[in-house]
Formats: structure tokens, C-alpha cells, sequence
DNA sequence: CCCATGTCAGTATCACTGAAATAA
DNA sequence: CTTATTTCAGTGGTACTGACATGG
């Protein structure tokens, strides 16, 4: 969710942690309208398109290393392969060493999808970083790394209760 | 979808457009699992606290405004106002001046969620910049605006054709 | 029997399109 | 009548939890 507050004094007198989260909201939304319209155009979203990229990188990936290295949940990938497979972009096959693996591989067509780069997410960062100096970009990962790095231990600290549904006491 | 590819050395030899979308989609799955934790801690989403927040910058806005505010279609907003409604967090009231509009107020136990700090991605965000010199801030800014741009403008760009359903020619 | 791998069922949120209701 | 504002209905995707089937 991309942010721009009302006025622009306004704006200023917010806390910079407030102004820089709308930058960041700004980025996730823009993914994620990427990811929608390049669904409508490509017929593959940005998630997806990522899987693809890896698999084709690393071709006979099991669902389980994949799920690890995209710090998912293995059913959310389940989802993801299902679409993929349906489209015929990717094969699903038991490992026959393991026969409880899914071992994962690229069809034709889904390496001809993994080829096309016009219009992707992947092309919009190229282009960006094409127009910034390296030092620019260099300070910018590491901004976000720090920022996600929190996001993640916050989450670790606060593993130990967790009941389901809201914990209505955080707000009287 | 946070992405550590394989090995290093692998990574190492991507391009650098690459290796950057990993550190955007970490980010941007960073946000979406901080925003489901939050839900389960405090009882509100990421968007939901960031309607929370600008409301209760701007008191009396109306839905239109919000969602212009936050790039958003206005019938995404009706179901984040509904779920904020519902947990009497703001209300909704039509506009004496003109019934069409919805304006927006925040509730007592709206305002209290509103002051909580702990566990939100806020905080996070503060902690990470307290981290980072203002150099590397800025820069991080500047950078992330630049790939938020080109993912618009590429929007912008494709809006002529736009047949519905995926284009199938684009992958043989 | 126990553990690992993966899928399935169910749930929630966000975000869109397109149509409809209501009011100016 | 026309336009603006917002909601509603329907769809699709990601992501989780927890249960389950299957295989090592």
C-alpha cells in the first residue's frame, strides 16, 4: 500500500520512520500491482515467476529445498506448483531414489516463459539500478537487509504464546 | 517471497538486478509475515494500521480521499474499513453535507491501537534506520522511489491492449 | 514405531473488475 | 439526466495452521 500523505508539511514533521515506511509500503504495492499485471499480460505473477527463475537455476530442486530457500511455508508452495504445473511451466515428478520427494523441473514452455523479460518485475529493478550509482545501491540493500533482519527477529522473540485469534487484551 | 539462492558462489554470478529483487522480495514477504504476526499479537494488520494511522492524522477523511491517499481501488477500502469497523477501531458516518461520502473518525479503542508502538513495523523500520547512517537512508530512499517509479510507469506504459485474461502468445 | 516430505482442507487478508445503489 | 461516491458480488493470488497420507 503505497502512501502519500494529504499535505506535503504535513509529511515533514512526521517521524522519519514513518516516512520511510511509506516509501516501503509504496515498493510492496508496486510488486504487487506488477505481479497482478503481469498476470493479465504474461500469464505468470511475480512469486511464481521467481519460482520459475529458481527452478530453471537450479533444475531437480525437491519442493521442500525450494520452500527452504524462499523462507516459505511448503504448503504455500503447494499452491504456487499446482498453478504452474496447470499451466504447464514446470513438472512435478516422485524423486525415484526418495519417492516421497517432488522433484522439480522446467518444461519447454516454461523456459521459454523464464526467458521473457520485457514487462517483468526484474527488468523494472535493472532499469532503476541502471539509473542510480552503484554506491546508492550498495547502501540500499543494506538498508533493507537491516530492515528486514528486525522485521524477522521481532518474530522470533515473540514465538512463545501465541493462541489463536486476536489477543483482545492488546487493546482496552 | 524472501529468496537465499543455494549456494553463494551461485548467487555471486547472478546479475545484479537479480540479486537485488531477492533483497525486494525478502522485504516485501518480511512485511507480509510482520503484518499476519501483528494480527495474531495485537489484533490489526499492516493496512489496517496504516488506515488507522493516516485517520488519525487526518480525522474526517473520507473513504475517496484514503484511497486516493493510498493509490488503492476505492472497493479495497470498503473491506479494510469493514474489518476496522467491526472491531470498533473507526466508524463510519455519512457526510451531513453531502450523504454520499463516508467520513471517517477514530474510535477511543481506535486511538489506543493507534498509540501502541511495540511489535509494528514501525518499529522495526525506527530500529533499523537508528542503525544506519542518514547517508545510506536517503540513498536507500532515493533507490526504492526509483524502482517504485519504473514499476508505475511500466504500468502506465501497458495500458493500451489490455484484453482480459492472460495473453497467451506472450509464452509459446 | 517414528520421522520426513509433501499435499489437502480450511481460513484470512488484500486487491482487482464490473455492476449497482444512493445522492448531488 | 448525468455524474460522483461508495459499497457489493465475484474472482484470484499468497500465506498460514493443522491434519493427513505416504514413504524411508
Amino acid at each position: 500500500m503505497p502512501v502519500s500523505l494529504p499535505s506535503s508539511s504535513a509529511s515533514d514533521r512526521l517521524p522519519s520512520a514513518l516516512r520511510f515506511m511509506q516509501v516501503l509500503w509504496a515498493l510492496a504495492h508496486g510488486l504487487d500491482r506488477a505481479s497482478k499485471r503481469m498476470r493479465g499480460e504474461v500469464g505468470i505473477t511475480g512469486p511464481q515467476r521467481l519460482v520459475l527463475r529458481i527452478v530453471g537455476l537450479v533444475p531437480g530442486t525437491s519442493a521442500g529445498e525450494l520452500a527452504a530457500t524462499l523462507h516459505v511455508h511448503p504448503s504455500t508452495l503447494t499452491g504456487v506448483l499446482r498453478r504452474l504445473e496447470r499451466q504447464r511451466l514446470l513438472t512435478r515428478l516422485a524423486d525415484p531414489l526418495d519417492r516421497r520427494r517432488a522433484v522439480l523441473r522446467l518444461t519447454q514452455r516454461g523456459r521459454r516463459a523464464n526467458a521473457i523479460q520485457a514487462g517483468t518485475v526484474e527488468a523494472a529493478v535493472a532499469a532503476a539500478l541502471a539509473a542510480t550509482p552503484p554506491r546508492d545501491r550498495d547502501a540500499a540493500r543494506r538498508v533493507l537487509e537491516q530492515v528486514t533482519s528486525r522485521l524477522e527477529s521481532r518474530h522470533q522473540r515473540s514465538v512463545a504464546p501465541d493462541r489463536n485469534g486476536p489477543v483482545r487484551s492488546a487493546i482496552r
